[in-house]
DNA sequence: GCATGATGCTT
DNA sequence: CGGGAGCATCATGCG
């Protein structure tokens, strides 16, 4: 027969963990009725994977009864100080115990005791009668009562995975017994219950001691034996605490339990209580498990199919009206069109059919001036409806603008993500409907229609409700003044494109070709065997195993191969050298010669990026399918792959304007800090006087390579809000010399130092920071517990101004730009935006004009207390403008 | 087909 | 314990 195995769980514990560990996607797990989930999802997650794991025969789940226990009795601070629970989580308890009784396991408390006791006493009476015992928790301190017959499972970082303390694991990690575990506590206390312990006494003392005498007890027995110490006062000082605290750290095995072990047997899930609860819960992913799908959103939606005949009726529409237009495919400049809906909640109107969007009365709607048009991302729309010869005008709602701009989480690219994250549930996800990956395809007719026509009334609620938040938060200028002209801007750089020389990418793929295949011969030599050099794995066992060169440093899978391991082990074996090139060259034939290759449009022979506008937490653009923002130009190898850029036109050239040092006069500007800006008044080399200031150096004459090095490098980390671990890595110097580098750039810049320290304040005081333009980050880490989450958010709080207020004063110097073209009627287009450089292509007999007004609307894009400095150059290629 | 890890490019 | 962000490539292991 088999064992009875009691399966015991820490409620509240576990809650709390999941909680805490969705945290960061809080928003993402809400129901229709705005209730958060999070915990219960992560929470649901555990126990199918210890129900999958274990297969109990019995199970239940202890709760804490109330904030009043018998060691509150004992000790009135016990647990004192902790935080209020959060609303958040305390609103999903009663949930909790639903989920359990679709689960067929029953719940637990008593009054005046912890869930702790609840579990001690059972396991102790399981344990008698010879069942098997598992406990999950959160809580180490539970780890007392592992035993041969008991083990404890405590939830590593998620909740889904555990780590299970038996006995003689407990005495590997811990180096005490279970039941030494209260002693320690007695003697170190513990913060987080706020029971105090021996003073000066911490876990590391405690285990010293009780390694020598075993117990609290014991201890004390024999204190006359020890010599004359501080902590020997302490202890006998401190002495009625230690026994005190020992009990309150030991869990109760003879509680009033008056539940017995028979009351709780496991015969397995109510699935139609488990489905109706998902689907109330909205838990997609459970329900799919069960080859269930989500109750279909509730409300009727009642719609028209646009055809030839009824399509004069569009002219009744009113002059505010929703737009959007389906493709399937991520990259809208090649994506087939399956659908469209336009009109207003009142008046719905869809099709598939394409071609209808070419009637004039569409025409008329989306392009003439007198229609405020709503939709979800305009630039994608903007392009998909040039391809189909209509120029898209007057925009006035974008929700996907408004989301990312009132909060740079909220950016999904699926509107029904989107509107769930704004609590607006009458919308399934693209995902869900469409499907994605592989399987993504058109649904049948009927579903997409209503799925479409569900999308107006989702943009126009949306679009009000959040354009009055953007008014709350005084950002109605950064979205009608910055990002949604720059998403027009965007979308006339991305359909512009820039033109490749597609000869000249297949030159160097051959000549890579050869110069490989030579490097690899070498390769094999010296290996003495045919491996794969791109393989991390197969490498690494070449150098480390068969070589047997130096082990520098470990990756979570093996050893490490990275280019500064290898730079370090350059010199114990030629093949390190013949690696290195390896690298190079096949970094930049697969990435760059052979990537780009694939992505230019066959008819036009340019490459056509898209910009995503809405995904970066500073307000930076990125660049995808192909990212043009990192093509390279440190290594001339790599820089010659800018050959390949070139005009559109014969006897065009390329331009290139970029802000010198824009992040470091944005630092002096913002901190006010005298010596930064006089610097930059004086049009000093702001690395140099780095140097003087933090090397205590005379003059210029002074300022050796090396020390500019360093000084360019304390600049660096001061602008992209790097640690003091990040910047000894990064010039190769010890963490503390790093630290000091930090503390006298602080010293001789005491402006910026005041500046980081008010914005770590101020981030603290209302829960986010701004830049110039007022785009908001939010820092909830900022009062994280972590040292490393919460100095993270530190840093992201100084920099994040900073280099969120460049990427403003670029996002309203291509405004500004583009408006110049226009009424100057140019010729002159802009291609490429790279954070702090502008691209065009330029006709000859425009190139004098341009080559002035570039730089001047740039630098006079915002007035600063420092001066704005643009550099300009040209040439035949991207390569050439330099 | 898909997710994850290691690596390397830019600013 | 792991420390800038974002993108793309390749290898690898899973189903």
């Amino acid at each position: 027969m088999e064992k009875d195995k009691l399966l015991l769980i820490d409620g509240n514990s576990i809650a709390f963990r999941s909680f805490f560990a969705l945290h960061n996607s809080l928003s993402k797990f809400t129901n229709k009725d705005g209730l958060h989930t999070n915990a219960i999802y992560g929470f649901n997650k555990m126990l199918d994977n210890i129900l999958a794991q274990y297969q109990p025969t019995a199970a239940l789940v202890a709760f804490d009864a109330g904030k009043t226990t018998f060691r509150t009795k004992m000790f009135d601070n016990y647990k004192g100080g902790r935080s209020k629970t959060p609303p958040e989580l305390s609103e999903q308890m009663p949930y909790l115990r639903e989920l359990l009784t679709g689960y067929g396991i029953k719940s637990y408390e008593l009054p005046d005791y912890e869930a702790d006791d609840i579990i001690g006493t059972l396991s102790k009476e399981a344990e008698e009668q010879g069942y098997s015992v598992t406990i999950v928790t959160g809580d180490r301190d539970l780890t007392q009562l592992s035993s041969d017959k008991t083990t404890v499972a405590v939830t590593k970082k998620g909740v889904s995975e555990v780590e299970e303390y038996t006995p003689s694991y407990v005495e590997e990690k811990l180096g005490v017994t279970p039941q030494q575990i209260i002693d320690i506590k007695g003697l170190a206390g513990d913060t987080s219950d706020n029971y105090p312990g021996v003073t000066k006494i911490g876990e590391k003392t405690a285990i010293k001691l009780l390694k020598e005498y075993g117990s609290v007890e014991t201890l004390y027995e024999h204190i006359d034996e020890l010599k004359k110490s501080k902590m020997k006062e302490h202890l006998i000082e401190d002495r009625e605490q230690a026994f005190m605290s020992k009990k309150l750290a030991t869990i109760k095995r003879d509680a009033p339990v008056k539940i017995s072990l028979q009351d709780i047997n496991y015969e397995g899930k109510n699935e139609d209580f488990l489905i109706n609860f998902y689907q109330k819960m909205n838990f997609k992913s459970f329900l799919s498990q069960m080859n269930q799908t989500a109750a279909d959103v509730d409300e009727e939606i009642k719609f028209n199919i646009l055809d030839e005949q009824n399509i004069e009726q569009l002219k009744n529409l009113p002059d505010e009206i929703c737009f959007y237009l389906e493709m399937l495919d991520k990259n809208y400049h090649l994506s087939d069109f399956c659908g469209f809906v336009i009109g207003t909640p009142e008046n719905i109107w869809v099709s598939d059919d394409i071609e209808l969007l070419n009637n004039t009365v569409i025409k008329n709607l989306l392009g003439g001036s007198t229609t405020k048009v709503n939709l979800f991302d305009g630039k994608r729309t903007y392009v998909g409806l040039h391809r189909l010869g209509i120029e898209l005008d007057n925009i006035n709602f974008d929700i996907l603008l408004q989301s990312y701009l009132l909060d740079t989480n909220d950016n999904s690219n699926d509107l029904g993500q989107l509107a769930h994250e704004h609590n607006y549930n009458q919308i399934d996800t693209d995902a869900e409907v469409y499907g994605t990956g592989a399987k993504r395809a058109v649904p049948e007719t009927t579903i997409l229609l209503k799925h479409l026509a569900r999308k107006v009334k989702a943009i126009q609620v949306l679009g009000e409700q959040l354009q009055a938040e953007l008014v709350d938060n005084k950002q109605e200028k950064l979205y009608w003044e910055i990002e949604l002209p720059l998403s027009i801007v965007l979308a006339k750089m991305e359909i512009s494109g820039i033109k490749v020389n597609s000869d000249r990418l297949h030159q160097m793929q051959s000549e890579f070709t050869e110069r490989l295949a030579e490097i690899e011969t070498d390769i094999y030599r010296e290996a003495g065997e045919e491996f794969n050099i791109n393989s991390p794995k197969q490498l690494g066992e070449v150098l480390f195993e068969k070589m047997k060169l130096p082990v520098i440093k470990k990756t979570k899978t093996g050893y490490s191969t990275a280019v500064d391991v290898l730079e370090k082990l350059q010199g114990e074996s030629p093949i390190i050298d013949n690696i290195l090139n390896y690298r190079t060259i096949s970094k930049i034939k697969s990435t760059y010669v052979e990537g780009l290759l694939k992505v230019i449009h066959s008819n036009d022979q340019k490459i056509h990026t898209t910009y995503l506008q809405t995904l970066t937490q500073t307000g930076r653009l990125s660049s995808i399918e192909p990212n043009l923002q990192n093509i390279p130009i440190r290594i001339e190898e790599g820089k010659k792959i800018r050959q390949a850029f070139i005009p559109s036109h014969k006897g065009w050239h390329i331009l290139s304007s970029d802000y010198s040092q824009i992040e470091l006069r944005v630092l002096a500007h913002i901190t006010g800090d005298k010596h930064l800006q006089e610097a930059f008044k004086n049009g000093e080399d702001i690395h140099s006087s780095t140097a003087i200031r933090i090397f205590g150096l005379k003059d210029a004459s002074e300022v050796t390579p090396n020390i500019r090095r360093q000084a360019k490098a304390v600049n660096f980390g001061i602008v992209y809000g790097i640690s003091d671990y990040g910047l000894s890595q990064n010039i190769g110097i010890s963490r503390k010399d790093a630290k000091k580098f930090i503390e006298t750039y602080f010293k001789e810049f005491p402006g910026v130092k005041k500046y980081i320290d008010s914005s770590v304040e101020l981030a603290k005081e209302q829960g986010y920071v701004e830049t110039i333009s007022h785009r908001r980050r939010y820092l909830p880490d900022i009062h994280s517990s972590s040292f490393n989450l919460r100095s993270f958010a530190e840093r992201t709080a100084m920099n994040t101004p900073i280099q969120g207020s460049a990427a403003d004063i670029i996002k309203i110097a291509m405004i500004n730009m583009e408006k110049e073209l226009e009424t100057r009627n140019l010729k002159t287009r802009m291609l490429l935006q790279v954070h702090d450089e502008l691209i065009f292509e330029v006709p000859d007999e425009e190139m004098a004009e341009i080559k002035k007004l570039v730089p001047s609307v740039m630098d006079s894009a915002i007035k600063l207390d420092v001066p704005l400095k643009v550099e300009t150059s040209w040439g035949n290629t991207w390569y050439d403008a330099k």
